[in-house]
DNA sequence: AACCTTAAGCAAACATCTTTGCTTTAACAA
DNA sequence: TTGTTAAAGCAAAGATGTTTGCTTAAGGTT
């Protein structure tokens, strides 16, 4: 049942419908449009319950090539490669006009906090130093999604400057 | 005419109205719905013609202490100060969810170009070393924009860390 | 003035979305 | 089995959004 409902908005969604409305995919899951309005408060709602799933549901196994710069580097392109499909754009959008605000949105920053943090404890153990977690994200992340999110291009030479000028930070002083 | 359909567009948006639709904006701008399904393809249309103008309708000057840092710092505090304010908000995320795509979106990110351009020539007419006004747009500008369409907090001190950590890359690049 | 063009108003028909009360189904516990 | 509960279907009514043909007003041209 969620299931089906589930898939039926990501084929909408896929599919680029933009009149993405409670009748239209209760037709496509084969419900009673009546369910979805009893169970949600509206379609937006809906939508950005989809939405985190579909990008949470991460299956990118982290890099783990013995250096931070690689890594980070690997990471930021497999990261760029994904957000750039329209599928995932389209659910970014939806994310952000979705009103339910905060919560949700944060399990997707979550996400990336725990790579980056992983990406970082593991360089750390190595003796190599490093920026902030949070450096990461707001210099990493921060402009891919942006990016994404405006419409500009991203592509892996991007990817590749955001992840030198993080390191750049906390370069050899001098 | 159109400015009494833009202030109503304004009003409504700032109100967080949820239901933004041609036959709500047609009443408070006191027009017949008609006029504004010939004239504009949806209702997304409209508004990303509205969220244009107000966006880049700056009126900030650009700030000029005689130090990068300042500058930056000053702009940066500005910048987060504007686009938190609620009305703006729902701007942005509008656009964002708008699909007229590219063109309308570059002239946001040109308008910050613009003036980060003219802060790092300043700069360097005085000596100083300066990041790229590309470096200082995606690690200060995208940082910002990204916290703010996704709902993270955004305040004086995240703008001034920001700027912190663009100026710590410069002529540390290997 | 008479004409033409353009944009807006109006009203009716149409489509779609949304709500609601009631019925039905399915799962589970006594 | 039987009873209970939660969730889904159904259908009808109501609200809202959207399209369309026609009329009216305003500006500019001959």
């Amino acid at each position: 049942m969620q299931t089906a409902i589930y898939t039926a908005v990501g084929e909408l969604v896929g599919e680029g419908a933009d009149k993405i409305s409670f009748p239209v995919i209760a037709e496509r899951a084969g419900v009673n449009p009546t369910t979805l309005y009893r169970r949600w408060d509206d379609v937006n709602a809906l939508l950005e319950e989809v939405a985190v799933a579909a990008l949470t549901r991460d299956g990118e196994s982290l890099p783990d090539t013995g250096s931070l710069e690689r890594d980070l580097t690997e990471w930021a392109t497999i990261i760029a490669r994904d957000i750039t499909r329209p599928e995932r754009v389209r659910y970014l959008r939806a994310m952000v006009s979705a009103r339910i605000e905060i919560v949700s949105r944060c399990v997707l920053t979550e996400t990336r906090r725990e790579q980056a943090s992983e990406m970082v404890r593991r360089a750390r153990e190595r003796g190599e130093t490093t920026p902030a977690v949070a450096q990461i994200l707001d210099h990493v992340i921060a402009p891919l999604y942006y990016h994404v999110v405006f419409a500009l291009p991203v592509d892996h030479d991007y990817a590749q400057r955001l992840v030198g000028d993080v390191l750049a930070m906390v370069g050899r002083r001098g």
